[in-house]
RNA sequence: GGCGGUGUAGCUCAGAUGGUUAGAGCAUGCGGCUCAUAUCCGCAGUGUCCGGGGUUCAAUUCCCUGCACCGCCA
């Protein structure tokens, strides 16, 4: 039985117009699941959409449309995208799905059999113009923050979750894997929010229809996160297809953005304790970007479409962009200036131009074919440790997560081939007839492949040109990474002549 | 108000269980090469390592305090 993997997206929120945001997750899932793809794990890359709730259901209305509908045609949105963005998801869920309402409904029972959850009162504000439901704290002087019109109270029959049971059982298993919250700075804030006393969760409401009823008393809605976060589950086959499901649970990895962790690394674990289910494995909160400065926002309306973004500069480069620039974690800034100077230094003149003239010398110099070295000296070896060196530190960093300083990796072996370039001069070697330009453009020839492939989970279509340009035909993503990680005469390979820039220079 | 974090070269950041010249990339200046996408390579820098106090033979690194900024919570 092979290896598995299962990585996850959030499930998106149908309304959503898709922005760099969306994108980003989800191409930092998609480098993973490439990678542990070459690695010969079995990948389960799981995205969605959240399609219920109160929203949708006005949407819906003022479109006089079902909501089912108005899912429909927004659904494309996001799966136009991740096809556009190269992104190879294996399973996508959307939470109108039959499948998914028997789970959820089935989770919502055995929890409420255990006890776990029982119907109470919820009370909140409610600004009636502003259609919103706001708790005591959110209010402004005892009026709506956003209108500052007075609300009124409303009382709600509601289910709520016993999260109050769960407090010191998430302490536990918190304590035993310290690195079940990732960045590590992320674990605090989780643990002092659990510490601090937790209170039980209002699950179901009754002020809307556009949702998961509740079995026997429908006129309960599922609320959003016992419905949404259930997905996890029901994307991988729960709970019909156990063997599926049983091969890839606990998830390896559920990526968010820093703003739901609370609900995922809170109470996603209570409910699966609740039902008995392992917790994941991880759950990984990345940063926010801003835009050219200034937070995202509608108002601002600097919004950016990741179509618009592929369309001026590339898939790839994009890609690459968002994981080169900004530790992946942090947050970070999209400006216009920042993407074309990472094109343009690291892209264009450093790895592009290697590519260039790495190419040009072995069709000039060795008619375009890469054989058994002669002699190899201390320059030569030098190349081949520290390429060795790097892909080990490589791997270490993608593991977890690391992708910035996995990338940094991948540069230094660049650079380190830029200089051993200039260093041997194999323009000389050819004029001197030394017979050392084989072992020369052998180093940089088997570099540049393994480089490629490191490039690979995040610009795949890119390292598929520099592997052609190699004269290697094998589509890149069908490698085994163990067997590339080797220098090796090639047996099989077309002659390597010139190519055209990979990456060209942004100018203006 | 509580908890946590950050403050290091022009910019973005890395770093040391405390100890010789505190680092990288980018930007800047100078030099070199010509295989290459006017690309690449070499050299040169500059820093009160936020302020104050303490521990120590020795602190930018540890402790306390102040200031500034950020995150989570209330």
């Amino acid at each position: 039985m092979s290896k598995k993997y299962y990585i996850t997206t959030p499930i998106y929120y149908i309304n959503d117009i898709p922005h760099i945001g969306h994108a980003y997750t989800t191409i930092a899932a998609d480098i993973m699941a490439r990678y542990k793809r070459i690695c010969g794990y079995d990948v389960f890359f799981l995205t969605g959409t959240d399609e219920h709730g109160q929203k949708v259901e006005k949407a819906a209305e003022s479109a006089g449309i079902h909501p089912k509908e108005h899912a429909d045609r927004m659904v494309h949105r996001f799966t136009d995208l991740w096809q556009a963005l190269n992104v190879t998801n294996t399973g996508f869920i959307r939470t109108t799905e039959e499948r998914h309402k028997k789970v959820v409904q089935h989770i919502f029972d055995k929890v409420k059999e255990k006890g776990d959850i029982y119907l109470g009162d919820y009370e909140d504000w409610y600004c009636v113009p502003c259609e919103t439901y706001f708790t005591e704290l959110q209010l402004k002087e005892g009026r709506c923050p956003d209108c500052s019109r007075p609300p009124e109270k409303l009382k709600e029959e509601s289910y709520f979750f016993r999260l109050s049971k769960y407090g010191q059982p998430l302490l536990d298993f918190l304590e035993q894997h310290r690195d079940f919250v990732l960045p590590d700075i992320r674990y605090n804030e989780v643990a002092s929010f659990v510490k601090g006393g937790l209170r039980d969760l209002s699950v179901s409401r009754t002020s809307f229809q556009w949702g998961i009823p509740i079995p026997g008393h429908e006129r309960h809605i599922v609320y959003v996160w016992f419905d949404a976060l259930t997905n996890y589950l029901t994307g991988i086959g729960f709970p019909d297809d156990m063997e599926t499901f049983g091969s890839f649970w606990p998830c390896d990895a559920h990526l968010i953005g820093k703003d739901i962790l609370r609900f995922h690394a809170v109470y996603w674990p209570a409910f699966l304790l609740s039902y008995g289910i392992e917790p994941p494995k991880h759950v990984f909160a990345h940063g926010w970007w801003t835009i050219e400065g200034q937070k995202m926002s509608k108002s601002l309306g600097n919004v950016i479409d990741p179509h618009d973004v592929i369309k001026t500069y590339g898939v790839d480069e994009f890609r690459f962009f968002l994981f080169r620039e900004v530790p992946f974690g942090l947050d970070g800034d999209f400006s216009k200036d920042a993407i074309v100077h990472r094109i343009n230094g690291d892209l264009a003149n450093d790895f592009g131009n290697l590519t260039s003239r790495s190419v040009t010398m072995i069709g000039k110099f060795l008619k375009g074919r890469i054989e058994e070295p002669e002699i190899r000296i201390g320059a030569d070896e030098y190349v081949q440790e520290n390429v060795m060196k790097l892909i080990g530190q490589y791997e270490k960093e993608m593991e977890v997560f690391g992708y910035h300083k996995a990338l940094q990796c991948a540069f230094e072996i660049v650079s380190i081939l830029n200089k051993y370039i200039d260093s041997e001069a194999p323009w000389k070697l050819a004029k001197e007839e030394d017979r050392r330009i084989k072992t020369v453009l052998y180093n940089i020839w088997n570099s540049l492949r393994i480089v490629a492939v490191l490039f690979y989970p995040f610009m795949p279509v890119r390292s598929q040109q520099i592997w052609n340009a190699l004269g290697i035909e094998k589509p890149i993503e069908s490698v085994i990474f163990n067997d590339e990680k080797h220098f090796r005469t090639p047996a099989d390979i077309a002659a390597i002549d010139k190519i055209a820039p990979v990456f060209p220079r942004i100018e203006g």
